[in-house]
RNA sequence: GCCGGGGUGGCGGAACUGGCAGACGCACAGGACUUAAAAUCCUGCGGUCCUUAAAGACCGUACCGGUUCGAUUCCGGUCCCCGGCACCA
């Protein structure tokens, strides 16, 4: 027998499928097409689990389609701006464009070796102009649409990376990337305006039905919707008034003070030249050097000031002091709310600290005295102390005060969204340039399209600190404005990565294309993409910007889909002693030591069947070895079997009862394997349905020599490979060829199974009493109902347990069992 | 605090619509083959009890309760773990 030479084998079927280009695929309207992707990675240079798990999974997608007759499009490409490049610049004094280069050349033949069926004709690099360009086009329609605005503002700064950060790379006042502290820096930025879609992103989560709970969820959070009002507040002795915004007007007549964020531009405008003038400047100085966490975390003790004015209350004129305070965010609502110590338990603490009146509005409906009520009180009941709206419930008074404000127009209902503007500029240089001018004549100037791409200079210097390296490049720095030629400044900042990788899944289906960003037949055909898999890490940056921009590409009529992802499986991490690979953790395996000693299709095959897809995964050295061991025993059935052979085909008799007990499991296994692969992902349970097969095999392999059905057994271990082919493609393809066919087994069709050789003759029964397992019979399937009973309750051992009781009822399941209830 | 997910043998996990809990694999133990080892094959493998043995009894899916002939599965409550959001007005 010759040995399982995986090696040998692999690198001998990739070199094959590479030379045939087996996986290029091209529009084809007679097929149904299937759009097949995994987040593309960012060339850091060496693949590790967390990668073959996600590629694995996704390349057992796309040639289980392929097989199902699907035009599946599965491509890879490569994240290739970022942080890591440039630091290697840095640090190692080499060109973040060769780097990354090397890099990616490093990690296409690690996924060559893994044997991913990608069509490596579509391949798109983030980093190179034919990609960027389009990017940057990108960012023209956004400024021509007023999506792309640049303003200043306090924004997020890295202390490490020396560049502002989103929102949403902020992680507890960390930086999400490198988890140093970030602070507050007043800088002139450019951002996209993801707010305007806060809404549709928001509504359209619900037409995402292929997509985890969890994610929907964390997006919904992320953009916080809440339902209120805003409301004037007149300031007295003073033309001015105080906007507030509010999800509980029925709470109004409780308001006994304002409290404004210490940033509120009116803050500085209504102490100046008072006597409160210097302690409130003093506190507001005193907050803006703390960090969003020190100052606002909820632990932190509510601290404030009265800065010397009253407000008046618009529904029973009250006279409120104003306040300002850490509690209260300039960059939430209108940065000052009505406060409530009554019914809002931050207000409540503030007030008691500083003894301010505290007025209940609402009760509990049976509770007679206000007096005895435990504030602060937010459950629903009804009012009290608020005039005409006394005795109403708090809901209906809600509504009626909303009426009544915007009739008196003091105010209207509205929204609130929670998800800030998308900050996009970044102080690196190894990212997409912002097309942009700044002309002393002209003011800001986009760079036209036909001047695209603002190519990176190669005339940098990397130090690493301050602004921008692109700053350092005189020939990039310096260039004619595109209105009035005179000489004018570019823009040094580069984009954020996430700009780049949200919307490449669209360069997919027209990747070479230099004349459009993407043909839009060729994108109607291909888009959307029916599966997309990835970290559950990725749930709000990158899935949130690429369903923004998806939307205001479709806005535009240039993509055919306005959400870019119909199905999303988000899969686990791969951990190491219960905790996640890392280098510092000492936990890492690498793959390459993994392929060298057991080959990737047990490296994809092990992955795939320790855990379902969307679970951790924990690695076990041993639990390898296991699925090496199994690939070795289809390999020595199929020796075995090889020499008999037979033709397999549809008219194979079967007689004997081991001919229809393995003619059982090859159905059932085929019907089991499709079930768990089409519609649950279940990976671990459709491998296990195999080695099922495989040990029934064995099992039959090892009756009478005169018993086999030669062509019955050939057809087992054909249904095996066949099933296996999607995990483990080298070694099935080499047994399919030794087992003489002529051609791949990746071009077979997906096996049907035969629904009648389900179908027992003969089924077990359980009998229970009361409710206990007590004995098993064989029946005929077909036996009625009453014989069933009758043969039940005349069983030897059944008698035993029902002698001298009563029956009072006895349930019968056909094909299942008999419960016998009996006292 | 709010939202989402979870808790099953020594371990990873299975049980799809309320119907045999523990498929498949790992680990472990015993045996066969071998001079020996590796590889391979066979057997056992939730707990307690009982029996010379064959067999059998009881308990068991985080905990308490409910519905049901029957609950890992449905309902109510409690505890714990993981993830997200959070002085968001």
């Amino acid at each position: 027998m010759v040995k399982y030479n995986f090696s040998e084998i692999e690198s001998k079927w990739q070199g094959k499928w590479e030379e045939k280009k087996a996986f290029k695929v091209d529009e084809d309207h007679k097929k149904g097409k299937y759009y097949c992707l995994e987040m593309f990675p960012y060339p850091s240079g060496k693949l590790h689990m967390g990668h073959v798990r996600n590629y694995s999974i996704g390349d057992v997608i796309a040639r289980f389609k392929t097989m199902n007759g699907y035009n599946v499009l599965h491509p890879i490409g490569w994240d290739a701006f970022g942080l890591p490049a440039e630091n290697a610049a840095i640090k190692h004094n080499i060109h973040p464009d060769i780097w990354t280069r090397e890099n990616v050349a490093e990690m296409v033949r690690q996924l060559k070796e893994l044997g991913i069926s990608y069509d490596w004709d579509r391949e798109v690099t983030t980093c190179l102009p034919d990609y960027y360009k389009w990017t940057q086009w990108i960012f023209l329609q956004f400024y021509n649409s007023g999506l792309a605005y640049k303003k200043k503002y306090p924004v997020n700064w890295c202390l490490s990376c020396e560049t502002v950060l989103a929102n949403e790379q902020v992680i507890n006042d960390q930086c999400e990337r490198c988890d140093t502290i970030v602070v507050k820096k007043n800088l002139d930025q450019w951002y996209f305006k993801i707010t305007d879609y806060a809404q549709t992103l928001l509504e359209d989560l619900k037409k995402l039905g292929g997509w985890p709970e969890k994610v929907k969820t964390m997006q919904e959070n992320w953009i916080g919707k809440s339902y209120g009002a805003e409301m004037k507040f007149q300031i007295k002795g003073s033309d001015e008034a105080l906007d507030i915004f509010t999800t509980r007007p029925d709470t109004t007549f409780g308001v006994t003070f304002m409290v404004l964020a210490p940033e509120h531009p009116l803050v500085s405008q209504l102490v100046k030249d008072t006597k409160y003038e210097e302690e409130v400047t003093t506190f507001v100085n005193k907050l803006g050097r703390m960090t969003e966490i020190e100052r606002t975390a909820s632990n932190v003790e509510k601290e404030g000031i009265f800065i010397g004015k009253y407000a008046i209350n618009p529904l029973n004129e009250k006279k409120i002091p104003i306040y300002i305070a850490n509690y209260v965010l300039m960059d939430y609502g209108t940065g000052a709310i009505m406060a409530v110590p009554g019914h809002d338990e931050r207000d409540y603490e503030f007030a008691k600290k500083y003894e301010i009146d505290i007025i209940p509005v609402i009760k509990p409906e049976d509770l007679e005295k206000v007096e005895e009520l435990e504030l602060p009180f937010s459950e629903p009941g009804v009012m009290v102390n608020s005039g005409k709206f006394n005795g109403l419930k708090n809901t209906v008074a809600s509504e009626q005060i909303i009426e009544a404000i915007e009739k008196g127009k003091l105010g209207e209902r509205t929204v609130n969204f929670r998800l800030r503007d998308w900050l996009i500029s970044r102080q690196r240089y190894w990212g997409t340039p912002i097309p942009i001018v700044y002309c002393k004549e002209c003011g800001i100037v986009p760079v036209p399209e036909k001047d695209l791409p603002v190519e990176l200079p190669t005339d940098v210097v990397f130090t690493g600190k301050g602004e921008s390296p692109l700053t350092t490049s005189e020939s990039f720095k310096n260039t004619p404005c595109p209105e009035c030629g005179a000489m004018a400044k570019r823009e040094t900042d580069t984009m954020d990565t996430f700009v780049d990788s949200s919307w490449y899944f669209l360069r997919y289906t027209d990747p070479k294309n230099d004349d459009k960003i993407f043909d839009k037949e060729k994108a109607a055909y291909w888009m959307d993409v029916d599966q997309y898999i990835g970290g559950v890490e990725h749930a709000i940056l990158h899935l949130l910007y690429a369903r923004f921009f998806t939307k205001v590409l479709y806005d535009k009529g240039l993509s055919p889909v306005d959400e870019p992802f119909k199905n999303l499986l988000t899969q686990g991490m791969v951990l190491k002693d219960g905790a996640k690979m890392s280098k510092s953790k000492g936990n890492v395996v690498s793959p390459e030591e993994i392929i060298s000693k057991y080959g990737a299709d047990t490296a994809r095959l092990f992955i795939l069947f320790a855990a379902p897809p969307e679970r951790d995964l924990e690695w076990s050295d041993t639990g390898v070895e296991g699925s090496y061991r199994f690939l070795n025993r289809v390999w020595r059935l199929a020796y075995e079997l090889k020499e008999y052979a037979q033709a397999a085909d549809n008219t194979i008799e079967i007689n004997s009862k081991e001919d229809k007990e393995l003619n059982f499991g090859i159905n059932n296994t085929i019907k089991r394997v499709t079930e768990d692969i089409s519609g649950r992902f279940n990976f671990n349970t459709a491998i296990s349905g195999i080695m099922g097969l495989v040990n029934e095999t064995y099992k039959y392999k090892e009756i009478d020599k005169e018993k086999i059905n030669y062509r019955l057994i050939t057809k087992a271990l054909e249904t095996i490979l066949i099933l296996l082919s999607p995990f483990a493609p080298h070694m099935t393809e080499e047994l399919w060829y030794t087992l003489g066919k002529d051609d791949s087994i990746h071009k077979q069709s997906w096996p049907g199974y035969d629904s009648k050789a389900l179908i027992k003759e003969e089924v077990e029964i359980v009998i229970q009493v009361n409710g206990k397992v007590r004995e098993k019979i064989m029946v005929n399937k077909n036996i009625s109902k009453d014989d069933l009973e009758k043969t039940a309750l005349n069983n030897d051992r059944i008698k035993a347990f029902i002698d001298g009781k009563n029956i009072f009822k006895v349930i019968c399941v056909p094909g299942k069992l008999v419960n016998i209830v009996a006292k």
